[in-house]
DNA sequence: TCCGTACTGTGCTCGCGATCACCTACGGTG
DNA sequence: CACCGTAGGTGATCGCGAGCACAGTACGGA
């Protein structure tokens, strides 16, 4: 279990949330760690399993979802690097309120709650990074909310792509998810996700490159999910 | 300031965050908080407001909400005693991410986010509590949000029935929200929200008492929203 | 080369639920 | 009393978006 990675140092590099730590703190966090990988379509957890430990993303993506009775799904978010799942059950400890599917080969780091309770211990300043994970879920929870009372389809669609295209302003952001996917996020079909897409495509918003998105204009977008522009 | 209830040593009973205190700390809470009275239809904070404090409800009801441009409301929850508002500007300081309303007349205490990290500081216990209300919060806008993607409107309708009828296993239980207010947090039309109500009422679900509605069989309730009885 | 699979693109129909336009009932106020 | 304002209740119309069906395209494997 233990010198599995050619160079220990390097598990926590990039890793935002261990940043800034001293080094026998980041040492005793490295300890701490498991490291997990998951292969592209492998279930990190699932809905109502018992939530005991914190994964933090060093590569690859992660959906987070819920099911319906029905298998219908509706997608929350998807999660990359430098970003994390599970800090819920940190809180807590109680059960896993969404489950999480690897979309992509992915490389993760693992923490047990008991593991995490004693880092905070030793080093609290590791709780602010938790915390302020745990104040953008909320915010994004909440927001999603209103989206589907105030939004419609398209409006929803717009959303969720300016989401996936995160904080960049970068002129041109490409989207690697199928528009199943995507309808899953927006909570629409796939073929009315479609008709949105193509609609945005006519007016020069994005272009569709085989399965693949290019948004090129996503202050459009922005305003086209009813957001006050930039 | 000080001495403003007839007795002090009264204006933590019934708090559930911070039962169980050895009496000098519970002194001490009672001195950081500020007793605050809100009337009927007043904001105890707007979207965007800097969030400064804990607020912990202790007698009417607050209205949680997101506004949108067009001045819908889309209502998130319904807060009663012993519960808490505003949780989330105690784990960044950032801006509040909805707005409040009392929809009666309210006593509550607040905490400046300085004075709880430093009772936090004094008794680590009072997190707990605080985490647990996190997690809830968490989980039920997890929910939400996959009900606004899965359930029709009058399951939605049943479901914030259910959700507003709380923990009891009682017979009877008495909704106290006129059919604006159930439609802002079904999300969907008032006219709606009363054909729905109309419908459960023809089943024997529940009846209509004037401007109240007795929820009379609650079992069939969450049927209806989809959950698994008890 | 042929087939199986997965994804995109498109037309059609249909039902849920919004919207509009009313009415009734009730309580307060001049 | 007449006059409001507010809330519940109901019908008619209409449009969004789901659902179904199918054509077109890209790709991998036997």
């Amino acid at each position: 279990m233990e010198g599995r990675l050619p160079d220990p140092g390097d598990a926590l590099t990039g890793v935002e949330m261990f940043s800034g730590l001293e080094p026998d703190v980041r040492q005793r966090v490295i300890q701490a760690a498991v490291p997990r990988t998951y292969r592209k379509g492998q279930l990190l957890f699932v809905e109502n399993d018992p939530g005991e430990s914190l994964i933090v993303l060093k590569r690859g993506a992660v959906m987070v979802f819920r099911t319906a009775p029905t298998g219908e799904r509706a997608v929350l978010s998807v999660v990359r690097p430098p970003d994390t799942l599970g800090e819920v059950s940190l809180l807590d400890g109680a059960a896993r309120s969404a489950s999480a599917e690897a979309i992509e080969d992915c490389q993760a780091l693992a923490l047990s709650r008991h593991a995490f309770i004693e880092l905070v211990h030793a080093n609290p300043r590791i709780l602010d990074a938790v915390m302020r994970s745990l104040g953008a879920l909320i915010r994004r929870l909440t927001e999603q909310n209103a989206d589907h009372v105030f939004l419609d389809l398209p409006g929803r669609v717009a959303k969720t792509l300016v989401r996936l295209a995160g904080e960049t302003n970068a002129p041109m952001v490409t989207i690697e998810l199928n528009q199943s996917q995507l309808a899953e996020m927006a909570g629409g079909s796939r073929q009315s996700v479609n008709q949105a897409i193509g609609s945005f495509a006519s007016r020069g918003w994005l272009r569709t490159e085989g399965r693949r998105i290019v948004v090129t204009d996503l202050s459009a977008l922005r305003r086209r999910a009813g957001m006050t522009d930039r």
